[in-house]
DNA sequence: AATGAATGAGCATTCATTCAT
DNA sequence: GATGAATGAATGCTCATTCAT
């Protein structure tokens, strides 16, 4: 015997999930609530006793993203030792994993963050609050490796910082457009070859030897 | 006395350069023809005069873009002399100049490109040959750069180029996002250092001494 | 306490109803679906929540059309026993009490094949099924009068037919835009007797006597 | 050299021309001004010099179908003898030979009457005139005849006579819509015979022995 | 004599949202 | 708890008409 509250839980998770890769393939603009409940196998009022309106569901969305994505990047990259050179690999090494188990979460974030963009709402603030964290601790990561020397000083922390939030982004969407053209593991390869001797002190040979 | 071929110059390029700014600013699913037309300071039905629908609007931005952006960008770094290194310098310095000069026709390319990924229409098509063309050049030019001893060889030119194209719209999109909080110099600055860096043999020492 | 589909019911057949009268009385492409929902009392959505297009309600139009007033036309000749005239006589007989009926449903289908007579989509095909039925069968009656020597033989079948069809759809169309000016009991008299005389085998007194 | 008059002429022949047809196979409504201005080569600023409105050309168009058409009609019948039988063989065949020679003309009559029965203006008068000396002069036609004994006079005069013109009427749009598969010379005879027949005084032996 | 530019009212259609049941 | 019915504001687009040149 199914009880209410487990069918509730089904149908918001089942919404969630049919909302989230139909915002991701199609925007949030250009998804109807009719195909959100037509794909969860419910009707538009069921949408609406849940979640109240369009904009709830993707904030709720975003909410979780903001648990799981963000959080977790933060975590790991914390958790990966003294070195910023380390934290820095793991942090990119963790982005590689989401870009796996859960790509349609980290896409949401930026595909809204720009659809979004030109707005002052609650999603934006939501989004800007997410961009904020994760800026806040690159930059962090990386005022860090150019205190200890492993990081180049001749570029300013938050431009560098962008940079490599840059190639976070901007990686994520050529994954986004041309999956079938690109290997995963190369892409991720060549992404931390890249960011890593980019932000790296030139000639220390400090990245030398580290497997990529 | 205005000529008719004047009065229609005029009002087909205020057209054009209002609705790039607001494909731009708002998207094109958001901006209605009535804001284009007010912002004009014409009828929606002169825009329909002038282009027959909302797409084609786009469409000629687009091939706008394709020939200014593209073809200039390309232009520029075959021009610039037999090395790679100077070839991706080359092209990078192009883009940043166009980052200021024609902020509005790169980021319509980046932005549409995300916006109809969904779709298989006349838009699609065309900003996918654009972005054929770029993908292609830049391939062409590490591949060189690989074979010359400049570049590394560590990861398939195929990714290498797909992580310097996600450089190139990652920092557009920086840059659109967060105009506020960052500054344009420091920002080309530090995305040509990793970029160079990154693609860079490592350990080779060429990239040393070079002014960034 | 009024269920849904008891709602449904109500609201369909009231659109379909006005819509019958608004299209049979300014034509398909004059009429505007504002005035089909204001004159069923409800919002423009209203129509399209139930039929999806303004076609789609000229197609169920239609399709009722077909049923009722075809099927029956062909049902009520043929019962009417193995004498052509006779035949004749009950299809002529069952058309002029749709006149009274179901005015409004026939004068649809024959304002409809001149309206859409340059296209070539559903709509066009729909009425041709209809027409072909008509002809296949009014030609039949024909032949077999004339096998049996009860009808003219000096004129080919199908034209005959056609005569038989011209008077049906023009005697309509008289009603239609004279109605003030005719008694319909004495036209349908005259259509009767006109139609009877006119492909009857001249001079064999077959006619004669006959009650019109 | 062209006079400017001559040049007018010929605009506004061409224009007639191309709106004639277009009104009969696209319907008024549905054609644009555009349609008929690229058709005759020129602009729709030149229609609009040329006609002032769109109902305009059709006005034009049907002034001279009232004189080309109807007056020809009534001619010849009047011109055929003092047999009011032999008056209506020439109506019929009159008609006939304009079904041929103009062909556009008649439709554009019965098509017009059709799609602006519902409204009050110019045009319905204008058409309203024309099918009122058509009813007048049959009905004077048909009167004669049951005077003289030639037709039946067991039905009204008015109705009979709207059954004349029914057939004229749909003859004429059978023709329009299946032209492909009737057979024009078989279509006349089979005219000719149902109306004569059928109007004339049953028994009488008079239609006999006329070649049809 | 004729045109191209421009308008504005009108139209079919879409869609987030509301609400009675 | 969930749905179907209904709304209304918005949107892309059409087209007869006007007007300066």
């Amino acid at each position: 015997m199914k009880k209410k509250a487990e069918q509730r839980q089904i149908s918001v998770e089942k919404l969630l999930a049919v909302a989230l890769r139909l915002f991701v393939s199609r925007g949030y603009g250009s998804t109807t609530l009719e195909q959100i409940a037509a794909a969860a196998r419910l009707s538009k009022g069921a949408v609406y006793f849940y979640f109240g309106s369009k904009e709830s569901v993707l904030l709720e969305l975003l909410q979780r993203v903001q648990t799981v994505v963000v959080d977790d990047a933060i975590r790991a990259a914390t958790a990966a030792g003294p070195s910023a050179i380390d934290r820095l690999v793991a942090f990119l090494h963790n982005q590689a994993k989401l870009g796996i188990s859960r790509r349609d979460d980290v896409l949401l974030l930026i595909l809204m963050s720009l659809e979004f963009s030109h707005r002052r709402d609650k999603v934006t603030r939501c989004i800007a609050d997410v961009y904020r964290r994760l800026h806040k601790h690159v930059e962090a990561l990386i005022r860090s490796g150019q205190k200890s020397g492993e990081f180049r000083t001749d570029v300013p922390v938050r431009e560098l910082a962008a940079i490599v939030m840059a190639n976070h982004d901007g990686t994520f969407l050529e994954w986004y457009r041309r999956a079938d053209a690109l290997s995963g593991p190369n892409l991720v390869r060549a992404l931390r070859s890249v960011v890593l001797y980019g932000v790296a002190r030139p000639g220390t040979g400090r990245t030398e030897g580290r497997k990529l």
